[in-house]
DNA sequence: CGATTTTGACCGGCGC
DNA sequence: GCGCCGGTCAAAATCG
């Protein structure tokens, strides 16, 4: 789908057949060419996609990605912002296993909490259609685990995990007009995954998605260059999101510049699928969405 | 020059 | 069975 369609291909099975896929070197330039070719070697079809609007090549001493951020003609810059904090921000829970088993059974619990509680489906306008996926999937899925999205807010920390983590994937989902990154921890023989999107709504929220767990200790103790014992534990801290069920936690600091618009509470609480069996076999799914508000 | 991002293509599942 | 969709791959580009 991305921005303006990718209907879902299948076909173009075999890599074979040539299947030249040219670009405007221009890195803000949209245009692009493909020469679909067939086994014989003789060009089949030439698709050519967007226009060339910018003068002839030129040297650039920006680099290309800050241009990039610089066009910003959808909001989705900001995510691209928001990643990038992400990355940079160190604390961590505790590299134990104990601890992430402690925050996932928080999430679960909370999770079963709500499969009891009606399932608000805001959607004020638009997609009126059979758009109805979220909730349905939801009440449809019956044996499904997948997905277990905690809508909390947490200090900026909570954002870095510590890890290192290369981007293997981006995304539009359906009903989410930002895209979703796809991460993957760096680490050799480490299956975590990590999921990253901007809330539908208000988009200084993300919501980030953690698969399996780690094998390995953290690869990135390069922050401090004292003794790297005693972390903030308060950071993830299961145990303060119980007995309210709307933890409203707003940001106490670091919420500086709201820029032009306020903080909005809005809180989306938690969206669960209605699994039975939450975490199957190895497999362990955390889902941690939190408010960032940047400046 | 290696690590990481970017981005279209591809795959497999599921709903209709 | 087709089409949609989420997730992943991998080559090129880019960063550090
Ligand atoms: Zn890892």
């Amino acid at each position: 789908m991305a921005t303006i369609g990718e209907y879902g291909q299948k076909q173009v099975k075999s890599p074979k057949g040539s299947r030249s896929y040219y670009r405007c070197t221009y890195s803000d330039c949209c245009a692009k060419k493909i020469e679909c070719s067939n086994d014989s070697g003789n060009v089949i079809e030439i698709v050519n996609k967007g226009l060339h609007s910018h003068e002839p090549p030129r040297k650039s001493s920006f680099s290309l990605r800050e241009i990039r951020a610089a066009s910003a003609i959808t909001p989705v810059s900001e995510d691209n912002k928001v990643v990038r904090e992400t990355a940079s921000v160190p604390s961590g829970s505790d590299p134990s296993v104990s601890s992430k088993e402690n925050i996932c059974q928080t999430i679960i619990e909370r999770k079963r909490h709500f499969e009891n509680e009606a399932v608000e489906e805001p959607e004020p306008k638009r997609r009126l259609k059979k758009d109805n996926s979220q909730s349905s999937d939801f009440v449809s899925k019956p044996g499904k685990k997948h997905k277990v999205v905690v809508h909390a807010a947490g200090d900026v920390g909570i954002s870095g995990d510590g890890y290192r983590w290369r981007k293997y994937g981006q995304k539009m989902v359906k009903g989410n007009s930002n895209p979703r990154n796809y991460y993957r921890c760096t680490s050799a023989g480490c299956p975590v995954r990590k999921h990253i999107e901007t809330a539908v709504e208000n988009k200084t929220a993300v919501i980030i998605t953690y698969k399996e767990v780690h094998n390995h200790d953290m690869p990135v103790p390069k922050k401090r260059h004292g003794p790297p014992s005693s972390m903030l534990v308060a950071a993830a801290a299961p145990t303060s999101m119980r007995t309210r069920s709307d933890d409203q936690v707003n940001i106490p600091t670091s919420s500086q510049c709201s820029v032009g618009r306020e903080n909005e509470k809005q809180s989306s609480e938690a969206l669960d699928v209605g699994g039975e069996k939450v975490m199957e076999s190895a497999r362990t799914l955390l889902s941690i969405g939190f408010e960032i508000k940047q400046c």
